[in-house]
DNA sequence: CGCGCGATTGAGTAATTTCAAATCTAGTGG
DNA sequence: CCACTAGATTTGAAATTACTCAATCGCGCG
């Protein structure tokens, strides 16, 4: 499917634009692709736009001082990826954004989000539902990550992407359940 | 400040309303009191309110099975608490709201949250702007919670919120931390 | 004065991390 | 097709950390 009608239905799931607001909405996204490895955003960048995932997986992933890394989330295609508090409130990157695997997306200035939000109401709505989920799913993590242990929530974890497991180091998804890889590795055999 | 002043002040911030239209925002809006202790979500109860809080404090927690409790966030005076999840996907609560100490607030319906940001572009986007920086709360929560120690943590929640080591017992401290009581005890003596 | 609740302290235990070594795997070039 | 290498994964063992459970302390209130 091409970039535009993945994020046309994308959007027909919370809101119904005509073809030309559609049109109009869609003339202000960026198409790139990314090599697996590349960074989108990078430790101390500035942060203008956020991204639509059409194809392949990232990462965002906080590195802390001694080098030591935690994964926020996995954005597979029709997930939106970008460091969210830089984003609004100027500051510089503490979030970075990079590719799992080949990767192409679509890039929204936060400048254009804006207008587009201001002179369309069904825009807003659809980014007020979009980030609705997002702080829910947020809500959930840290649930999960105060309240089960990291055997739950593995499980939970493959639950929700099955097809993580088969291109994801176990390294990446220990970050993401905030365990030492040993420790991971220790679940899944022997004790 | 009464009630209706204070939330004009809350909207401000975001978005300007004119009077008309903020009189018939408020018109929806519906004012409770509540005693220290009193429970405004139970666990499994249906949730159709967000509650924006006016003057005390409330906690938002989850228990687990074995009587475990997992303190999402306290709530004060300008801030909203429900449980997101439920009154958006109309599931019953897992998470709880009570009151640390005596309590006022305004009560908004789902229904009425959802007529509002139809029928007022500037109330969609006000909504919009909460959730943003609800979600960004949550995604630094997230970090902080994977990637720093308790201490740190502790020391962090009382620069957000000095008054609340007056007024919240220690074990619920503890339980927004992710620490035993008896861990959050020492890192304050010996060691 | 004594009761009761929250907070602290101590001791033993369980779980996780760290560091190091061993093993496995996929991709490369001979 | 096989040997080799780099990276990823697993395993082992010691050390650290946090937890649990129990006992004690401190303080406000009847």
């Amino acid at each position: 499917m091409d970039a535009k009608e993945l994020l046309k239905q994308h959007l027909a799931k919370t809101v119904s634009l005509s073809d030309d607001e559609f049109d109009y909405f869609f003339s202000h996204f960026q198409p790139h692709a990314y090599k697996k490895g590349q960074v989108i955003i990078g430790a101390g960048d500035k942060v203008d736009c956020e991204y639509f995932v059409l194809e392949g997986c990232v990462k965002t992933f906080h590195l802390t001082d001694d080098l030591k890394m935690f994964i926020l989330q996995f954005a597979m295609p029709t997930w939106w990826a970008s460091d969210y508090n830089a984003l609004y409130s100027g500051q510089r990157a503490t979030v970075s954004v990079d590719c799992i695997t080949d990767v192409e997306l679509l890039c929204l200035t936060s400048a254009d989000r804006e207008k587009l939000c201001r002179e369309i109401h069904a825009v807003e709505h659809f980014f007020r539902w979009r980030t609705n989920k997002g702080f829910v799913a947020a809500h959930k993590r840290l649930l999960s990550l105060m309240s089960t242990d990291a055997k739950h929530r593995y499980e939970e974890l493959l639950r929700q992407y099955p097809q993580l497991y088969n291109f994801v180091p176990k390294n990446q998804i220990a970050a993401y359940l905030g365990v030492s890889r040993e420790t991971l590795s220790r679940l899944y055999h022997a004790r």
